[in-house]
DNA sequence: GCTATGTAGATGCGCATGCAACGTTCTAAG
DNA sequence: CTTAGAACGTTGCATGCGCATCTACATAGC
């Protein structure tokens, strides 16, 4: 009875759902794609690969396990177990840090380098077909814009 | 149609690469905060919510299990599980299918309709905050035309 | 110095998911 | 009618993840 404006905001078109929901569609069949091809490829989860990439574009191969996790939006024991395994494949080492004992670097090695690099085709040409090269220039232009607006402060 | 026009093109200037990695942010921070809107409000997974709200979509409130499991993006494996636990929840029904003796009906119980009755408002006040309200009717549509060409096909 | 509080990372545990394999039932070819 | 193959749903198993908890270390307040 009492259907304020603010509440009457409340009701979402149809239309806006299914921009809503095709968008959660899409942005699952490309990510899983995407991981296939990496999995058969090159034995490599999309995770991993998000890991080596972060290692690779940072300062010395190196990144402190809190922020890795972060920037690869995983909790930390996911990432803890995750370096586990990386390491144990020889594609990741962990470094003690010398101006906190608590703090570890994850360190990418020359063989994760190598295999970043041997997947990297493989990731990009699966973003490309998958979506980049769906939109065209401008529809790319008005994607970034959005998301500056979903995903403010964060340009990576 | 020029097959060496964009087959050649393998590289990805870094903008482009940042907005594969924002939606890819976007997408999942605004999953995260909507299932954690869901469980601590209505203790309903993101999984569970969706397959409710397919049902109740349906024609008698009901869907076939592999119908089912592809509208909700999981394997079958996947989905006999979560049947489970909201069968034992008692959300969801088994029902044979007369014509099909080896199918099965996913069936919304009343208990079912209620429940996703009363977590929708949290569902659509979620996409709503994080999602369509963030941006203008304008970015929507454009939003959604490309939605309509990176997943051809399906409305839904 | 000493304690209280906070932080970094690892671990125990439970849960949700996918793959491969299985039984059952349907369908098509002969 | 019989039989081979496919389709539907379930189950065993392995995996990967998050939460809560733990230990070690750091930092602020006294």
């Amino acid at each position: 009875m009492t259907v304020t404006a603010s509440e009457s905001r409340d009701a979402i078109s149809p239309e806006e759902l299914v921009v809503w929901r095709m968008l959660q569609r899409a942005q699952v069949r490309i990510t899983r794609l995407l991981e296939a091809d990496l999995l058969v490829e090159h034995d490599l989860a999309l995770a991993s690969y998000d890991v080596l990439m972060q290692l690779s574009e940072s300062p010395d191969r190196r990144l402190r396990m809190n922020d890795l996790a972060e920037r690869v939006l995983l909790s930390r024991s996911g990432l803890t177990r995750l370096i586990d395994r990386l390491q144990r494949d020889g594609l990741v080492e962990r470094e003690a840090c010398a101006s906190d004992a608590r703090g570890l670097f994850a360190v990418l090695t020359d063989a994760g380098a190598l295999r970043l690099a041997e997947a990297t085709p493989t990731y990009l040409r699966g973003i490309r077909a998958r979506f980049l090269d769906v939109l065209d220039t401008d529809e790319l232009r008005q994607c970034a814009a959005m998301l500056h607006k979903l995903f403010p402060g964060s340009d990576v």
